[in-house]
DNA sequence: CGGAATCCTCTTCGATACTG
DNA sequence: CAGTATCGAAGAGGATTCCG
């Protein structure tokens, strides 16, 4: 039961040691979209043994990673959540979704795809500078699965379900709103084609498309 | 022989299917201090099993993250070194030095150490700021191993061996180097008690604590 | 000696079945 | 809904051997 470790001094070495098992980022990955239930988790790992799954959130919780809180009476249920130290590794998880960012190809249907999952994707795309003075929310529902982002004072809120007065909100099927994202289908030719939509401020969504540039690389220096 | 993968269509979990297995982050790790031969990474990574270090190096040579390159003549060998694609993990390799600084604990002898890793942390603690208008180079020997940090137009490059004309260069054991960094002992007292040495400049000494702060958060936004 | 392939034991993974 | 229990298959970790 005694955990595997590299048993090196090294900061890198600690830290996968901590969360370097397989799975485990991944389930860092869906936190960070919000606090999530054991079988959301499940859904959002698909293959993960139960059992694995259950002894990993057991080990982050002692970790203080993670944090297992009850949610109140009328929804009867228990949660799990990044602690402060959980969201430290945000950078880390962003920075794979950036490199990954080469090896994604195109939509191929044989993969499973979460339409939170695009929480990440923006938050990895965000552009401080280009948010700066902009204080407004846009709202996605992609096959029937809503979530938000806000903006305000340079700074970048996620979540899942609806947002109060959205500036912009998209609602698109998974196939046309992936179509899009991956540059396969120009917008004019998916809002045409129907299952693709746009309401709410046209400026808004220019502001929007600058906020979350669509193939930029990392703000991290180039070699 | 398939390769395991996770079979989802997100960045974080494709750059994972890459290097998320065990020992991968690690030996990226390695190389990001400079072209390793298969020796030295065996060495670099205590306990990582020959076959799995032989797989795991054919596997990121086919996904272009490193590449086999043969020495001239007079070395007759043979190097691993990071392509473009696998520098551009750095931000990943030093998200993680970040966040694992606090599962470190101190030092601890039945702990591997090796004073190259000393290149990583450097990387990770380099301040662009602090950087700018800075042109120096910074030698260190740790337990006879050297290596050196060289600032100029605001950028780092670092390389183990020697440089020239350092304006400081730091000569320490083992113990010692690792007492100061850790906090644990005080400079001067390191400095008293013999196996602890700095030559050069003092001023030069002043502006290389400025560029590698020894502790503060990365730079990248609070919760 | 550097760069692996082989063998063998042990742990972990992945999938399913089962329980409070 | 939130986990344990179980079990075959795959990967990890040593040691040793092989090849140039």
């Amino acid at each position: 039961m005694a955990k595997r470790s590299y048993n090196q001094y090294c900061s890198v070495a600690r830290a996968l040691d901590v969360v370097g098992d397989r799975w485990t980022l991944l389930l860092i990955r869906e936190l960070m979209i919000g606090p999530r239930r054991y079988t959301d988790l499940i859904d959002g790992l698909p293959g993960i043994g139960t059992n694995h799954l259950a002894s990993r959130l057991r080990r982050l919780v002692a970790a203080d990673v993670i944090r297992r809180r009850a949610l109140p009476p009328p929804a009867a249920s228990t949660v799990y959540e990044l602690t402060r130290s959980g969201r430290g590794l945000e950078p880390v998880i962003i920075g794979l979704a950036h490199w990954g960012v080469d090896q994604l190809g195109a939509p191929d249907a044989e993969l499973a795809w979460r339409p939170d999952w695009t929480v990440v994707a923006l938050r990895g795309r965000f552009d401080a500078t280009a948010a700066r003075g902009v204080d407004e929310a846009y709202q996605f529902v992609i096959d029937g699965q809503p979530f938000w982002a806000r903006v305000r004072n340079g700074e970048l809120d996620t979540g899942l379900g609806h947002v109060d007065a959205p500036a912009v909100a998209v609602t698109a099927s998974r196939a046309s709103f992936l179509a899009v994202a991956a540059g396969e289908v120009q917008p004019e030719q998916a809002l045409a084609a129907g299952d693709y939509r746009i309401d709410g401020d046209p400026e808004a969504l220019g502001r929007a498309a600058a906020i979350f540039p669509n193939s930029t690389d990392p703000p991290e220096k180039r070699p």
